[in-house]
RNA sequence: GCCGACGUGGCUCAGCGGUAGAGCAGCGGUUUCGUAAACCGCAGGCCGUCGGUUCGAAUCCGACCGUCGGCUCCA
C-alpha cells in the first residue's frame, strides 16, 4: 500500500492529519483489513488504504462488491490475524524488484503506483506473516497491537478518484487504542446522528421534502422553517446595508446566450436544468444557476460608470436552480433550489484589498452573531493541469492571486491553500465548516474575478478619462440560506438562540379558566414584537411543558390562579427550569435582553 | 451519474410465503391539573411503483422511482 496522504493531494486528504501513534495504529489496521480480505477473497486486487480522521479505509477490487453483511466475517478474521501477533517488518526493494514482485502477485494497481513514484523514492513494503503491501509506513511493531477497531461502512470509490476509472469497493473502519475510546467514538457517532438537521427538521416542523410530488432537492419550508429563513435573510440584509451594500433583484430566468458569453455555459452546462424554449420568439432560457452575469448586465445597463461610482456593491438574495446529480443531494446542505446571499462588488484593482477587508469583516460579524467559530479558511487556487476548466491568462491569475494573498495577510486571516479548487474565473477564499457527521461544507466565500467583467463588457472611466475594466469580487456571507440553516440546526442541535427561534415563547395556561389571561398576555408580547403561541390543549401542564421543551422553544410562560390574581406569569427557560413569577413589564425587559444578547 | 444498503398508517418501528400490527401524533369523550408523558374510546395503510414466480406475495425475483452512506462534481 502506498500512503500518499499528507502531501499526496491525490486522495484529497486533509493535510492536518498528524503522523502520530494513532495514525500509525489506524494505518496498520488498514493493513490488517487488507490481509483479512485477502484471506477471505483470494484474487483480490489492492488499491490504497490510508488512515483518515477517526479511522481508515482500504480500496479493493473484488470479484463481487462487499456489503455490511460481510463485516462480521471480515472482523472475525482481522481479530484472528491480530491474535497471531505477526511482526510487521519493513522491506526495501529497488524499483525493478518491487515492480516484478507486484506483477507476480497480480497487483496491477500497485504496479501503477510504483510507476508513478518519483525517481528518488525509497520503495518499501511492510510484511506481516506471508502478507505484504507496498507502503511507506510507519506501522505498529506487530498485529497484536491491533485490538479495538470496527468496520463502519462500505462505499464505491473510483480508482484514483477519477470517474472514468473502475469503481472499487471501499471499506471504512475506525480504530483506537482502548475499548473505551472505541465505544466513546461510536457513542459520538450516535449523538451526531441525533442532531442531523434532516431528522431535526422533521421533528421541529421546519421543512419537508416531497421528491415524488415536487421534486428531489427542493426543500419545502413549513411556517416555522420559513420564519427562520426570513430572520436569517433579514439579518444579513440589515448588516449588508450597514456595510454599504445595495440590494438588487434579477429574476429566475435568463437567456442562455448570456451564459455562453460569461463562460458558465461551457463549464456548467451539465449542472444546469435543461433549456426552456420561447418558441414564438425563438429564444432559449435557462433557470438561473448563478447571478454574476445578471449583475454585470445590471451594471452595464444602469449608466456609464465613473471611477467615482466605484466600488459598487450589488447584493441579492436569489433563489438559484442547479441540476445537482441525484447521488449528491443531501438534505439542506446540497439542494437543487438554493438561495444565495450573493454580492458582486465592482471595483478598481487598487480597491481590491480594502473591499476584501470589508467583506471579510462583514462575514466575521455575521458568523460571530450565529456563534459560529468552527470554520477554517481555504485559499482556493487553480492547478496547472492544461485540461482543467481554468481560464488561461497567467498574468491575470497571478495578479488576482497576489491580491487575495495580500488581503488575507493584511487582515491577519489564517488559511491553508488548495490547488485546483478555484473558480474558472479566479482564485477564492472559502470558509469551510463541518456538519454533525464531520462532512465539510463551504459557506462564506470571497472570489476575485479578472475574467468575466471583460467578457461581458463591463467598463468605467478612470480619472484620466480612459476606459477601464473593473475587477469584480464575488462574495457570499452565509453562502446559501438552505445550507447554512442545515449547518446551524446541527450546531444548535435544533435549539435556536432566542433571536432566531421560530417560536420564542409558548404560553401554558394551567386550566381552562386561565385561557383568556394567556391570550391577553400573548397579545401583549406579540405587540412588543415577540413570537408567541398559546398551548391551550386539553393536556396536563407537565405534558405541555415537555412538548415545548422537546420542540426546543426557548421560553415557556406558565400561568394559573396565582398569576391571574397578581398579574404575573411564571417564566421557564428551556433547559433551565422555573425562573419564578414576573410581571409583564419584567418579561418584556427579559425578552428584549435575550433577543439582543 | 457510479457502488452498496434501505423503502410498511403523519412520525418511529415490528411482521419476512397464507386474509396488515404496536407506540406516538390525530379525532371524540372524561378530567381542570403549578413546572418534562392523565384516563377511556375511535379512526387511519392497495406494505414506493410496475412486472414476474406461486394455488396464494408486504414477505421471493427483476426493472424503475426515491432515501441513506460513500465516490465523482460543486459557478
Amino acid at each position: 500500500m502506498l500512503l500518499t496522504c499528507p502531501d499526496g493531494g491525490v486522495l484529497g486528504l486533509d493535510e492536518q492529519i498528524p503522523q502520530d501513534d494513532l495514525y500509525r495504529l489506524r494505518h496498520s489496521t488498514a493493513h490488517l483489513l487488507a490481509q483479512a480480505v485477502g484471506e477471505l477473497f483470494p484474487g483480490v486486487k489492492y488499491a490504497i488504504g490510508p488512515p483518515i480522521e477517526d479511522g481508515f479505509y482500504y480500496d479493493f477490487d473484488l470479484p463481487r462488491p462487499l456489503s455490511e453483511e460481510d463485516f462480521p466475517a471480515i472482523e472475525a478474521r482481522m481479530h484472528e490475524i491480530a491474535r497471531r501477533d505477526l511482526p510487521i517488518v519493513r522491506e526495501e526493494m529497488d524499483r525493478a524488484t518491487a515492480r516484478a514482485f507486484c506483477e507476480r502477485n497480480n497487483q496491477p494497481y500497485k504496479v501503477e503506483l510504483i510507476d508513478d513514484l518519483p525517481e528518488d523514492t525509497v520503495i518499501s513494503f511492510y510484511r506481516q506473516g506471508d502478507w505484504s503491501d507496498l507502503c511507506r509506513g510507519p506501522h505498529v511493531p506487530s498485529t497484536g497491537y491491533l485490538k479495538h477497531f470496527k468496520l463502519l461502512s462500505t462505499a464505491g470509490a473510483y480508482w484514483r478518484g477519477d470517474e472514468k476509472n473502475r469503481m472499487l469497493t471501499r471499506v471504512y473502519g475506525t480504530a483506537w487504542f482502548t475499548q473505551e475510546e472505541l465505544e466513546d467514538y461510536l457513542r459520538r457517532l450516535e449523538e451526531a446522528r441525533a442532531r442531523d438537521h434532516r431528522k431535526l427538521g422533521k421533528e421541529l416542523g421546519l421543512f419537508v421534502f416531497a421528491p415524488e410530488q415536487v421534486g428531489s432537492g427542493i426543500p419545502l419550508f413549513l411556517p416555522k422553517g420559513e420564519m427562520v429563513r426570513h430572520l436569517m435573510e433579514s439579518y444579513v440584509r440589515e448588516v449588508q446595508t450597514r456595510y454599504g451594500y445595495q440590494h438588487v433583484w434579477t429574476g429566475h430566468l435568463v437567456r442562455e446566450d448570456l451564459y455562453k458569453r460569461s463562460g458558465h455555459y461551457d463549464n456548467y452546462r451539465d449542472a444546469m436544468f435543461p433549456p426552456m424554449q420561447d418558441v414564438d420568439a425563438g429564444i432559449t432560457y435557462r433557470l438561473k444557476p448563478m447571478n454574476c452575469p445578471s449583475h454585470m448586465t445590471l451594471y452595464n445597463l444602469s449608466g456609464l460608470k465613473s471611477y467615482r461610482d466605484l466600488p459598487l456593491r450589488y447584493a441579492e438574495f436569489a433563489t438559484l436552480y442547479r441540476y445537482e446529480k441525484s447521488g449528491e443531494l443531501s438534505g439542506l446542505t446540497r439542494v437543487r433550489a438554493l438561495t444565495q446571499d450573493d454580492c458582486h462588488i465592482f471595483c478598481t484593482e487598487a480597491q481590491i484589498e480594502s473591499e476584501f477587508g470589508l467583506a471579510l469583516r462583514l462575514i466575521q460579524e455575521v458568523l460571530q452573531r450565529y456563534g459560529f467559530t468552527d470554520y477554517r479558511v481555504r485559499l482556493s487556487l487553480r492547478d496547472d493541469n492544461p485540461d482543467s476548466k481554468f481560464v488561461r491568462d497567467d498574468e491575470k491569475w497571478a495578479k488576482a492571486e497576489q491580491a487575495l494573498r495580500n488581503a488575507l495577510d493584511a487582515n491577519g486571516v489564517e488559511y491553508f491553500e488548495a490547488r485546483g479548487e478555484a473558480a474558472f474565473y479566479g482564485p477564492k477564499a472559502d470558509f469551510l465548516t463541518r456538519d454533525a457527521l464531520g462532512r465539510e461544507w463551504q459557506i462564506s466565500t470571497i472570489q476575485v474575478d479578472f475574467i468575466q467583467p471583460a467578457r461581458l463588457g463591463c467598463k468605467y472611466i478612470d480619472e484620466h478619462g480612459q476606459e477601464q475594466t473593473p475587477v469584480v469580487l464575488h462574495r457570499a456571507v452565509t453562502g446559501t440560506t438552505e445550507r447554512f440553516l442545515g449547518v446551524l440546526i446541527e450546531q444548535y442541535a435544533g435549539a435556536f438562540p432566542f433571536w432566531l427561534a421560530p417560536v420564542q415563547c409558548v404560553l401554558i395556561p394551567i386550566a381552562d379558566r386561565h385561557h383568556a389571561y394567556a391570550h391577553q398576555v400573548a397579545a401583549h408580547l406579540q405587540g412588543a414584537g415577540f413570537r408567541c403561541e398559546v398551548d391551550g390543549r386539553n393536556e396536563k401542564m407537565g405534558k405541555r411543558i415537555r412538548d415545548a421543551e422537546l420542540q426546543k422553544v426557548p421560553v415557556m410562560l406558565i400561568m394559573g390562579d396565582r398569576d391571574v390574581e397578581n398579574q404575573t406569569v411564571s417564566v421557564r427557560r428551556r433547559g433551565e427550569g422555573d425562573l419564578g413569577a414576573k410581571t409583564l413589564a419584567e418579561v418584556v425587559a427579559l425578552f428584549t435582553q435575550w433577543r439582543d444578547a
